[in-house]
DNA sequence: CTATTACCCCATCGGAATAGTAGATTATTG
DNA sequence: CAATAATCTACTATTCCGATGGGGTAATAG
């Protein structure tokens, strides 16, 4: 299940995608249009602009803006920033790769196997699809 | 991500899958081969009995075994009873539906239309598998 | 019948993660 | 400077996961 604050995450990004021009939005702004708690969205996208994909202007007029073109904001890179691995199992994911602690042999193991096919199927559609894509 | 609930389940349908003949195995020797709790992975067997994959015969020389060919399981199926909801979203899912609270209007949600993409894709992956095809 | 074996149910519990809150600080604009 | 809005730090409440333990019950061998 997908956290709230990737839910939360997206919902700002797209918010900001489809303003008319680019100026700052405050924070408050989307938070009501998105039925967001202040606080917890205010965590979200200082994060989103720690990874580069927003901007802040502080002070009056201030707020968040998108950074790129939304039809270059690619949501595989978002989905890893705000969510985490794209796997659903560690030893099955090429970012965040972690052997199974309980695992014998990974050559043999058919969740494994599994969850590499539901990877690299997810991956696809994500990488797919820029914020331009689902926000129109 | 998976649960290890899932995790086990998966792998202990598996263990059952490769046995050459279909008697009962103990708890305890699945237990033992796939590095898992035995009291947690009885809950696990107990739900996957419950819901039809398994047989159990009580007494000495009993166990659990499988109830239908490995070919005859869907993974969908599995991962239903196991995981839960296969979309990462209330909103996106089939089987376990539900509105988002926080959300003014579905039709337009950038989140929702893309994780519905999501999810029809990973039920394809997932129905397209059954215990047989990940187990040999 | 009786001992053994193994399934079955219930209650609990620590730790991690999630979601949200509060307050003080810093930077910008006018 | 004064107002505004982002930034940062720290904290809390709640929920869920994974696991454990005890005790009971049913089936089988001999």
């Amino acid at each position: 299940m997908l956290s709230k604050k990737t839910k939360y995450g997206i919902k700002a990004l797209t918010f900001l995608a489809r303003q008319k021009d680019n100026s700052p939005v405050q924070i408050a702004e989307i938070a009501k249009s998105e039925n967001i708690s202040i606080k917890f969205l205010e965590s979200i996208l200082l994060l989103l602009r720690h990874s580069g994909f927003l901007g802040a202007k502080k002070g009056k007029g201030g707020g968040y803006y998108l950074i790129k073109a939304p039809k270059d904001i690619n949501m595989a890179h978002v989905y890893r920033i705000l969510e985490g691995p794209i796997a659903l199992l560690p030893c099955a994911s090429h970012n965040f790769y972690e052997k199974c602690v309980d695992c014998t042999d990974e050559a043999t193991c058919a969740v494994r196997k599994l969850m590499i096919e539901v990877r690299d199927n997810t991956l696809k559609i994500l990488e797919s699809n820029t914020l331009a894509d689902i926000a129109f």
